[in-house]
DNA sequence: TCTGGGGTCCTAGGACCC
DNA sequence: TCTGGGGTCCTAGGACCC
């Protein structure tokens, strides 16, 4: 029997910044979305005070003061600084390792030996000691049972952070699994939960009792898979390496509404350039770029959403032309008289550089001069700081009127020799 | 007044083929 | 009046994840 593990931090976000500011432990602090939006992690202090996930800010505003809640913007360079050194540590304690997102990992433990409760305490225990932060262990013979046991550790004190699927008693296995609403399991979502609780599908246990037939054809080969993956059959692999992506996305809500055609392409011009750098340290092309613009989904009066995708002649990862096609793009999509939300730009139909097939007309050497120099523009921006070069279309001033909202970030700790906390005498 | 960003995968339906 | 069966490919939309 396989075992694999999750491991999660809790509450990543804010155990990031109570690292580096100690003075937040046991007050309730909330970390918000990019442009201020919403809650997108909570302290168990401020998750006390009934400050939903997801929630915006303005609903609970309010109580900020009353409450004396932190409320800090996110700080992504150095969640993502914190990430890379969590990972590492995880990592010496199995070869076998898929990083599924920022503050998680799965770790493949069944060679491991020694008993699984004490090396689950163990990982706890290191990864405490060397990096600071917090975290669970789930384990299981799948990856969503491993994800359920995660939730189980996190959630049920008698755990004490580390639970092992295949160390229960099958009652205590059952109790468990009548105990958790369906909806706690990974890969149902809200939908598929509402579809289930009208079918008098509730908990974990009543999910497993339906007819897998049934399921496959009146939900699809996504849930019957759930269903077998909690019956302790694996069905999905561990991911060593992750595959190529199929799609590189940047985009931003607007920190003030934004009518110009003008300060739509400075935006436009932006994220061009942030998804082409992303495309260009990935090694891939892209040949199909397409850009969105939109008013805000909230408001009542007339909205107004468009995207187009602009293909290019040939796959690229130079950020002159795919520049060329969004702004293209953008203008025949621009409408005048509408406050615009939000804009984006998505790149797709990628392909790993090197295996492109080449037309009748390319000239694979004269593309060696823009690769010196996008190699020289992303060196640069790398080295002082995203956006210290840009096209020119991107405007000069900065912060730009439409920049998001981040009204209380934190230093780059980690990143940043000029942002270095300071240990006071 | 104020509501994030970046991904993946599946399915249904249409166009088209023999 | 009555008009097959099986396949591929593409796209849009919808669900999920963190």
């Amino acid at each position: 029997m396989r075992r694999i593990a999750l491991v999660d931090a809790n509450n990543f976000y804010v155990s990031c910044e109570r690292l580096f500011q100690p003075t937040l432990e046991g007050r309730p602090v909330v970390v918000l979305s990019n442009n201020d939006g919403c809650a997108v992690a909570r302290s168990p202090e401020a998750k006390a005070l009934g400050i939903q996930m997801g929630q915006p800010y303005f609903q609970w505003k309010d109580r900020v003061r009353t409450r004396h809640i932190v409320v800090l913007s996110s700080n992504y360079t150095l969640y993502a600084d914190l990430s890379r050194r969590f990972m590492g540590v995880l990592s010496q304690f199995s070869p076998l390792q898929e990083v599924y997102s920022i503050d998680e990992s799965f770790l493949d433990l069944t060679a491991t030996p020694g008993d699984p409760i004490l090396l689950g305490q163990a990982i706890r225990q290191r990864v405490r000691q060397w990096v600071g932060l917090p975290v669970c262990v789930g384990m299981g013979p799948s990856k969503t049972l491993a994800k359920l046991c995660n939730h189980f550790a996190k959630k049920r004190r008698e755990f004490a952070g580390v639970c092992d699927w295949a160390s229960l008693s099958r009652e205590h296995q059952q109790r468990l699994l009548q105990e958790t609403p369906v909806g706690e399991v990974w890969g149902i979502g809200r939908q598929l939960c509402q579809k289930l609780e009208t079918l008098g599908v509730r908990s974990v246990s009543d999910f497993l009792q339906q007819d897998p037939q049934w399921l496959r054809s009146r939900f699809g080969v996504l849930l019957a898979r759930t269903q077998r993956e909690l019956q302790g059959q694996s069905c999905l692999a561990l991911e060593e390496v992750s595959p190529p992506k199929q799609q590189i996305q940047s985009s931003r809500s607007f920190g003030q509404p934004v009518t110009a055609l003008a300060d739509l392409r400075e935006a436009v011009t932006l994220y061009t350039c942030r998804a082409a750098e992303k495309l260009r340290s990935a090694g891939q092309r892209a040949q199909l770029i397409e850009v969105s613009i939109r008013t805000s989904v909230f408001r009542p009066d007339p909205q107004y959403g468009r995207s187009i995708a602009v293909a290019l002649a040939h796959p690229t990862d130079s950020t002159r032309e795919l520049l060329a096609a969004a702004l293209q793009g953008l203008r025949e999509i621009y409408r005048d008289g509408f406050q615009y939300a939000k804009a984006g730009v998505r790149l797709s139909a990628l392909s790993v550089q090197g295996t492109d097939t080449l037309d009748l007309f390319s000239r694979p050497e004269a593309g060696e001069r823009e690769t010196r120099l996008l190699q020289a523009v992303d060196t640069v921006n790398r080295r002082y700081g995203k956006g210290a070069l840009a096209p020119g279309v991107a405007g000069l001033r900065n912060p730009r009127s439409w920049s998001m909202r981040q009204g209380t970030k934190s230093p780059a700790y980690t990143t940043s020799w000029a942002e270095l906390p300071r240990v006071r005498a």
